[in-house]
DNA sequence: AAGTGCTATTTTTTT
DNA sequence: AATAGCACTT
């Protein structure tokens, strides 16, 4: 640890720097002491331990800067990895901004993943092995993964492991694919090959597991693709193997950078260690507190290991905060102060004054929607003492996604405009996914797994047993499954009315393939594709009601092919980035998450709903591993807490619908942890019919609603009575009783009296979410209407659209 | 081969 | 409650 001022450090630094003619150094300017320590500590190991919202960020990004302008490495030494491509985008844009174009230059910085990709693409050949092959004499052969290899998506990778489990003769049932994938995948996080997975692991996947994953390399192999494990586990594999190629990228990369480092997983982890094996010079940012991906192998270990690991280590604590209220820091640090084992940091604040943090219990899950939406809408509108927040400045997080569906709900009732982050990604969708297929199959005729994916979609009576037919005579050829459907084709193997259908498909790819050979426009390639296979007609037809959205979709993909040069270009960029940019920039709406999604993000406003022992902590995770569930579900608390800059907002509901069934929970343990001179109780106005009464809920409302004067009762016992005590039971009796809707008709009008409805009763109209309907009444902007498919709802005009003018895709 | 109705399952998430 | 996968029917 450094003792000495740093400020000093930093005026000797910028004077001698000037004095020698090298760049001045603007990016340091308004850094406190520990991140600029953390910027002049270029040298050797250095461990920065940065706590939430201490401007890690900034800190890391100045160091970049630093070590370009001070020469101690071009942009395209340094190897800069992060575990989203979020954060490497923003890393890549504030280095642009604090340094210019310089950024432009730093092909290094990344996720773990697409660093690996850059490797593997160049040392593809030094992956192989010798398989066995019953077809050929010798029985095996030697086969080499190829520079040009696919990189799997979860679908191609259950598809393959659900055919290796049927050929082993495996209930499919009992043992689905899914599971072997996770196990698999379980075992590249810790960079275990099929040869080194450990005998412990032997009974895995019914007795089965390892000898299935190591068909299952085979077959990738076979294929020449790679799925996401692979790509850190080949790497790893050839660094080990060939020292020389290792010590090349050692001495390459003169400085190396890791973000969230205690997110790393082994693999990962043996990866960085290897490369850094040389110089040392590696630089990892974390928060052990923030460690919230354990159940997907990450390994808290390597941070708390970091002093041990790099001998000599520098370890530099950021622990000013520049986010959260003094409140609100408060109670994230009394919740997190409940684990063991930490590294242990001090969060503190400048920041003065500030909300409490709030604390609201409801009856039920639809009643804390409701009361989250009527408080979103009164911060917008500006409340008590407030300026008004923007709707952009508000999120609702959550443990899982599906809760996400009681706002989705409610908001589309009160015509309050939400965004959904992170729900099903846009590559992931159905209709994204065939016509990525039919892109790779003209990209890469060779790839079977695309070409199986879409041979029968659109249907093309193209059944089962055909498709067996073309795969036996792929097989027995030795060809592609392209190639086999053209021999069947030739030799009418299949004929009739699938086989005029098949021919027909391969026609096309030989056609679609004639022309990005010949460097067609790959926008109009990839609409002709789509519209020759008869994809795109095939929606037009569907009268689901996800049909529209999904042609939508194929539009947007088109759309996102402008910012490349071809397709193959594409593909590359969408097999390791599967988000796609937010569009432009709508109106402002209110953020639904979960907790997992928000690391990283901050708003103003944060409501933390939810907040049940089972949900959260979540049971699942508290039976799987226990303590160290419990423990990772009280950072995701921390996690939450501290996205909040101004208030936030914690609440529960006494009863919940859980698949289905109506059950009750208990407030969750965590919200015990509260420190108490923290938090401020809120109590929904109307439930106690003027909030009198000596205990619980009531009196704390009573309390809370005396503008802000100390109770006589202290904080804690009427916390702990909200639901312990009478109080809170009556709460429970009382809410019952009351009707099961109770509208806010104040809110209809402040939303919006002026409008007039665009419709009459009797319209069809289309709701995205819904589906077609009928508007059954009409009363100020909100419509009634009876969905097709959805039932009854009400819902607000402007989310519907004419019936007529749903299926509009021009293509 | 394709559509229908039934049953079993479901809940973290990223690359 | 909603959905995905499955067996069964046309």
């Amino acid at each position: 640890m450094m003792d000495f001022d740093d400020s000093d450090a930093f005026e000797a630094a910028s004077l001698s720097s000037r004095a020698m003619g090298v760049r001045p150094t603007p990016y340091l300017d308004g850094l406190n002491p520990a991140q600029l320590q953390a910027v002049h500590t270029l040298d050797g190991p250095v461990l920065m331990l940065a706590g939430a919202g201490t401007g890690k960020t900034r800190a890391l990004t100045a160091r970049i800067a630093h070590l370009m302008s001070q020469g101690k490495a071009r942009p395209n030494e340094i190897l800069a990895v992060t575990f989203t491509n979020k954060a490497a985008r923003e890393m890549r844009n504030r280095i642009g901004a604090m340094m210019g174009e310089v950024a432009e230059g730093m092909p290094w910085l990344g996720t773990f993943h697409s660093v690996c990709v850059k490797l593997l693409r160049r040392h593809a050949e030094l992956v192989g092995r010798t398989v066995s092959d019953p077809l050929l004499e010798s029985g095996t052969r030697e086969l080499f993964l190829k520079s040009n290899f696919t990189i799997l998506d979860t679908d191609d990778q259950n598809r393959l492991l659900k055919q290796l489990i049927l050929a082993a003769e495996i209930d499919e049932k009992k043992w689905p694919p899914r599971m072997l994938a996770g196990i698999i995948d379980h075992w590249k996080n810790r960079a275990w090959t099929p040869d080194k997975v450990p005998a412990s692991e032997a009974q895995a996947f019914n007795g089965k597991g390892v000898a299935l994953y190591r068909e299952y390399q085979d077959r990738l192999l076979t294929l020449n693709a790679v799925d996401f494990g692979d790509l850190l586990l080949h790497v790893i594999s050839i660094f080990q193997a060939h020292d020389d190629i290792l010590g090349k990228y050692r001495r390459w990369f003169k400085y190396i950078l890791v973000d969230e480092y205690q997110d790393t997983n082994v693999a990962q982890y043996m990866w960085l260690r290897l490369l850094a094996g040389g110089h040392r010079n590696i630089c990892c940012v974390g928060d052990d507190d923030q460690s919230i991906y354990g159940w997907r192998g990450a390994e808290v270990g390597n941070i708390l290991r970091f002093e041990k690991d790099f001998e000599g280590a520098e370890i530099i604590r950021l622990e000013q905060n520049y986010r959260s209220t003094p409140h609100i820091l408060a109670a994230a640090s009394a919740v997190i102060a409940g684990n063991k084992g930490r590294l242990g940091k001090t969060l503190f604040t400048d920041l003065t004054e500030g909300e409490k943090v709030r604390l609201i219990g409801h009856w039920d899950g639809d009643e804390e929607a409701r009361w989250i939406g009527e408080e979103a809408e009164s911060l917008q509108r500006g409340t008590r003492n407030l300026d008004p927040f923007s709707l952009d400045d508000m999120a609702i997080l959550l443990r899982a996604s599906h809760q996400m569906r009681a706002f989705e709900d409610r908001f589309l009732t009160i015509g309050l405009p939400y965004r959904v982050i992170g729900g099903p990604r846009f590559y992931e969708r159905l209709e994204i996914r065939d016509a990525m297929a039919y892109f790779r199959v003209t990209v890469s005729p060779d790839d079977d797994l695309a070409f199986e994916r879409i041979v029968n979609t659109p249907k093309r009576g193209l059944g089962e047993k055909a498709q067996q037919t073309i795969q036996r005579m792929a097989r027995s050829n030795g060809v592609s499954l392209l190639e086999g459907a053209k021999l069947c084709v030739r030799t009418k193997t299949i004929g009739g009315k699938g086989g005029a259908a098949l021919k027909e498909l391969c026609d096309g790819f030989d056609r679609w393939r004639e022309q990005l050979l010949d460097g067609r426009d790959h926008i109009h390639l990839a609409e002709e594709i789509l519209d020759e296979s008869g994809y795109t007609t095939f929606w037009q037809n569907e009268k689901t009601p996800e049909a529209p959205g999904r042609l939508e979709n194929l539009k947007e993909l088109v759309k996102a092919l402008e910012g490349f040069e071809n397709l193959q270009g594409f593909l590359e960029h969408v097999s390791l980035i599967m988000d796609m940019e937010a569009g432009d920039e709508q109106e402002p709406m209110i953020t639904l998450m979960t907790l997992h999604g928000a690391k990283g993000l901050e708003f103003p406003v944060v409501f933390l709903p939810g907040w049940e022992d089972g949900l959260f902590p979540s049971q699942r995770s508290m039976d799987e591993t226990g303590v160290k569930g419990l423990e990772e579900e009280r950072r995701l608390a921390y996690v939450g807490i501290t996205r909040a800059e101004r208030i936030c907002t914690i609440s529960f509901a006494a009863n919940r619908r859980v698949y289905g069934q109506w059950q009750s929970a208990l407030p969750s343990r965590f919200i015990d942890e509260l420190p108490e001179e923290h938090v401020e109780i809120l109590t929904p106005p109307g439930l106690y019919g003027g909030g009198f009464g000596a205990t619980g809920m009531a009196a704390a409302q009573h309390a809370a609603m005396s503008g802000g004067v100390e109770s006589d009762m202290p904080a804690k016992a009427a916390k702990a009575d909200v639901y312990n005590s009478p109080g809170w039971k009556r709460l429970q009796s009382r809410s019952q009783q009351r009707p099961v809707s109770q509208p806010s008709e104040a809110k209809n009008l402040t939303i919006d009296a002026t409008a007039v409805s665009a419709f009459t009763t009797g319209d069809r109209v289309f709701h995205t979410k819904f589906g077609y309907g009928l508007v059954e009444g009409i009363e100020g902007d909100k419509l009634d209407v009876a969905f097709e498919k959805a039932g009854t709802k009400k819902i607000v005009g402007r989310f519907v659209v004419p019936a007529d003018q749903a299926g509009e895709v021009p293509f």
